[in-house]
DNA sequence: TATATTTGGACATTATTTGTCTAAAATATA
DNA sequence: TATATTTTAGACAAATAATGTCCAAATATA
């Protein structure tokens, strides 16, 4: 029971709401919702932005706590999941660092 | 152009082998590998560990740079990309933590 | 107890990843 | 320079994974 599950659960349970209606308002399907809301499925980028206008969850965050859910259920079965995630910051990090110096370069370029 | 790459078309070089010859010896398509030393694919876990046997490449270490190196092709498309590491370590921790308990409570029941 | 709501499981559909093929491009060799 | 070999890129087929739907069983409510 993931936290995207209690925030949908608890988000719906507090307006009073069954699932057929939020179903209605989203579109998306109430069984799907139900899942999500059990934590056996994640929502996909539009289901997640859907609801979190649905619910007034901010985007961002909501849209974080869902991607980072997927990669978590990608390399959990590693016992060195957490060696996976250091050295992906590393990688993310180079890449980060790469852009600001294209950054830098298309600054200068400009200003010529 | 990764470190995958490099270290993969650097083991290869260093043997004077060709594609072919590598790819025989590992069964996988000579094709699929060139694009592995150009960084367009990433392997799969098998082929992970044929290429790190063949090569003498540490198996552990390697598939750690692979899976990372798939977890940062999935997230590097959002700016956000390394707070979503970071929320996917937290959630990681809270995993293992529960395993944590879980080994503990095992323990206990064991001993009794 | 009847009805409404939620859930789980099977399976269809869609999306993504992976593997193969082939010829062109690049490089090496004679 | 001609030829052989190697590498590569692109198209597409095949396999796998993710997602959506359907429906009845399970559970909650009145």
């Amino acid at each position: 029971m993931s936290a995207i599950s209690e925030i949908l659960y608890n988000a719906r349970k507090q307006r009073n709401l069954v699932l057929r209606k939020v179903a209605a308002a989203v579109d998306i399907d109430q069984s799907l919702i139900s899942k999500f809301e059990k934590g056996e499925r994640v929502p996909t980028k539009e289901q997640t932005i859907k609801l979190s206008k649905f619910y007034g969850i901010p985007q961002k965050e909501f849209l974080i706590d869902i991607i980072s859910e997927k990669v978590v259920r990608t390399i959990q079965e590693y016992e060195f999941a957490e060696t996976i995630l250091k050295v992906a910051e590393e990688k993310i990090e180079y890449l980060n660092s790469k852009r600001g110096f294209k950054k830098q370069q298309n600054n200068l370029l400009d200003a010529k």
